[in-house]
DNA sequence: TTTTATTTTAATCATTTGATTAAAAAATTT
DNA sequence: AAATTTTTTAATCAAATGATTAAAATAAAA
């Protein structure tokens, strides 16, 4: 089988050399990657990967890119709708990020770590300061707490949401949390992590 | 000069070349830290660096051990001295965390990144079980809030702290923070976090 | 069916990289 | 000062790794 058709169930050879790409550089990082092991993974042979990828570099600039916008792109939209109250967009940015999270586990992680490698890169990407300068929710959070800087929130916010997922192995190797335990946590914080939040805006 | 004297200003080779390693295994992480750039930053030949450590598996161990104790040691004498009270514990807490992170702000992403490859080969070093199972600190919460997990608490508390500097490059790439405004607003968390703490353990 | 274009592979390159070796240099001991 | 031990270096190795090439296999077009 040389080409397929553009038709049809059209997991190309291209798409599963992504994906293979995605779980293997998510899971072990850019510079311990290598291109036979997703080679490997993909069920391909190696020239392949330079063949459709042109190289590691570019393979990867693709997955990242994805992986920062799916980290992102999650709070983007709720953030930045001033149609929805301060306290509901705390609930719903909880919700659906343990929810993304749930499924993701080491995406967190991989992000962050590559991101502080070359921040700039992909910056045009995903415009962060777009989800935290003038965005709706900074603006409610100006208004509830206008003696603090709504940075802090932002920041107790993902750091509750956030954390968990990115000590998970310390936490879980620690108190031999199994992954029922521990998704029964976070399905907790859904819960908690608003209610907390509310409670750290009040308090003077 | 070859041999150093035991005594005197003991900076010896093979302290020079660990604290290179240091350096470079925190910034880099061990898959993409070449020994050659270790040996570099030490100003010392390739050969050196296996001469004194044998291998990069075994430098990099030694280095991990030391940092993965930097990251727990902050915390252990406090989480678990029963002679201290729950708030005193989370405002000593939050203080010492902040002020051994503003020295050292990649040390978090460096320990969990790494640790998520192996943490096994590094519990027998820390024991995190004690800092949670029976610590002291987890008994107070308990105590104060029978009805939610004491593990929320503990990871609401090491999100709050950990996190800013774990997201440090995104937060100042989308900000235009420089080194001082994200100092001044973690010392501004250092009062914050066992206020907002407080807060929390009050919700019902 | 023949021809052409596309996809895939095996083999191989050139570099990088962790590690070793044998010899030189320096310090310590006798 | 001579002998011995320790430290340092230059040169080199072997394996790993990203990438290329030329040929084979397959599909599509004529």
């Amino acid at each position: 089988m040389a080409r397929q058709k553009k038709t049809d169930t059209d997991l190309s050879t291209e798409e599963k050399i992504k994906e293979a790409a995605r779980k293997v550089f998510t899971r072990k990082g850019y510079a311990a990657t290598r291109t036979r092991d997703i080679a490997e993974e993909a069920g391909i042979n190696l020239a392949l990967l330079n063949y459709y990828f042109r190289s590691k570099e570019k393979l990867f600039h693709q997955v990242m890119v994805e992986k920062v916008q799916q980290l992102f792109s999650v709070i983007a939209p709720i953030v930045n709708d001033s149609s929805i109250s301060l306290e509901s967009k705390i609930s719903r940015i909880a919700e659906s990020y343990i929810d993304m999270l749930l499924k993701h586990p080491d995406l967190p992680i991989f992000v962050l770590s590559e991101l502080r490698n070359n921040v700039p890169s992909f910056m045009n990407i995903v415009h962060p300061e777009k989800l935290i300068r003038n965005s709706s929710l900074v603006t409610q959070l100006k208004k509830a707490r206008p003696d603090i800087n709504p940075l802090h929130f932002l920041a107790n916010i993902l750091g509750m949401v956030l954390f968990p997922f990115i000590a998970q192995p310390v936490f879980v190797a620690a108190l031999a949390l199994d992954a029922r335990q521990f998704k029964q946590m976070m399905e907790e914080r859904k819960q908690l992590i608003p209610a907390w939040v509310k409670a750290m805006l009040k308090t003077k």
